[in-house]
DNA sequence: TTTTTGTTACCCCTTTGTGGGTAGCCTCGA
DNA sequence: TCGAGGCTACCCACAAAGGGGTAACAAAAA
């Protein structure tokens, strides 16, 4: 399971709570192949610590609820930075636009905080090795993904009657604008609208919003 | 780990190497709660089977290459009939297109014939209970089916091969970039076709334009 | 009562998309 | 052999969309 001569993998670990952090140090040390080398205690720093370092990361473990930048904000953040280290969520959460937005804005991997601490290795290690580590009670939630339907275990998803208003029109293929004239109510409010339709339903962009809705059967006569 | 009062799972065995269903069969029978009650060397005999047994199935595992109706071509036919039974394909291939074509086609789990034994009873189980089995060599082919990309194909419109491939694209929602990483040419090459496309449809934009594909069936969903 | 939720509206800024152009390189068929 | 169509790639400019924030106000819920 070991790797043999190559070097261990260089580690940051990126939490608000020290303990947490100091805890998964101590854990990822009693590994030879699994060198923490750094701890932040936010996105930002994560950000400045993993632009700055040398040599190079090979994989960051970011706290997914974090006050300031989110782990998947600095997920983001790090890929547009030109930062190619490992990426892995650590997050209580389960919810589905989690761990899909996660995966979608580059990360490598995303495991649960009630994982055992010897499966967090285990999975650690799997993704300092290029795969991807996530933990098993999430592959269902891929699974639904890919089948096309989100709610077996997640959210009913519910938008209120304004937000169906603009997903309706969306899902015409009318623009913000038009939406706006049909709806009596401003450009900029729509966009308000939209916004949080994108982000209840987990997607970026009206675009699949309107690919949403007609598979989901909420759209009007076109 | 082993559930409680319940009945055993009662399970068939598709595969055309009987030696392979034999040492399935006899593996499966030492544990309490799982049950091989049948087995069938074909796509075929399988789906005569499962639509004809007493008491109905709960789990088919199912070789994914056979001569005649391969598994995925199988569990179509059985969903179809309406065989509720968990559906795990059973294979050497760990191609993306296969697993997430078996998955959209209703399968319950994917898994390799390289496991080992008692991983394979432990995925069984934990299908039979209503989760996803899948190898997990395999979670990093969702994980990139979740990322974005997917094989072109083409339909009947006047639009140039190329355009109908991006007009695909466009109709699962990608944006340009996606586009582009997905058809491994520059963004701006998209943009072209996009713009060809809006044109020759007479289109505004790509929302419209992923709503003309929904409806005239030139969109193949994740 | 206070708090929460929904709707409205605006600010900021960045990213993405749209529409026009030129142009090199294929392949296929006249 | 040449030309047309198709694919590629870039230029430019402007429009549209997305993502963050604050804030007012009414209605519903706690």
């Amino acid at each position: 399971m070991t790797p043999p001569i190559s070097e261990p993998a260089r580690i940051m670990l990126v939490d608000d709570h020290p303990m947490l952090r100091r805890g998964l140090a101590d854990l990822l040390a009693m590994e030879d192949d699994l060198q923490p080398v750094a701890q932040a205690g936010s996105g930002e720093e994560a950000i400045q610590i993993a632009t700055s370092i040398e040599p190079e990361l090979d994989l960051i473990l970011l706290d997914l609820n974090m006050p300031g930048l989110n782990g998947i904000e600095t997920t983001k953040a790090l890929r547009t930075a030109g930062v190619d280290a490992k990426i892995i969520i650590f997050s209580v959460s389960d919810e589905h636009s989690d761990v899909v937005e996660a995966l979608r804005e580059g990360a490598d991997g995303y495991l649960l905080k009630d994982m055992e601490p010897e499966e967090i290795v285990l999975q650690i290690r799997a993704a300092a090795q290029g795969k991807t580590a996530l933990s098993p009670e999430l592959t269902h939630i891929l699974a639904s993904a890919i089948k096309g339907r989100l709610e077996p275990a997640s959210q009913p998803v519910d938008l209120t009657r304004r937000e169906k208003d603009v997903l309706e029109l969306i899902a015409k293929g009318q623009s913000n604008k038009l939406i706006a004239r049909n709806l009596e109510i401003s450009e900029g409010t729509v966009k308000v609208h939209v916004k949080r339709v994108l982000h209840k339903l987990g997607l970026r962009s009206r675009t699949e919003a309107a690919i949403w809705a007609l598979e989901h059967d909420l759209a009007k006569s076109i």
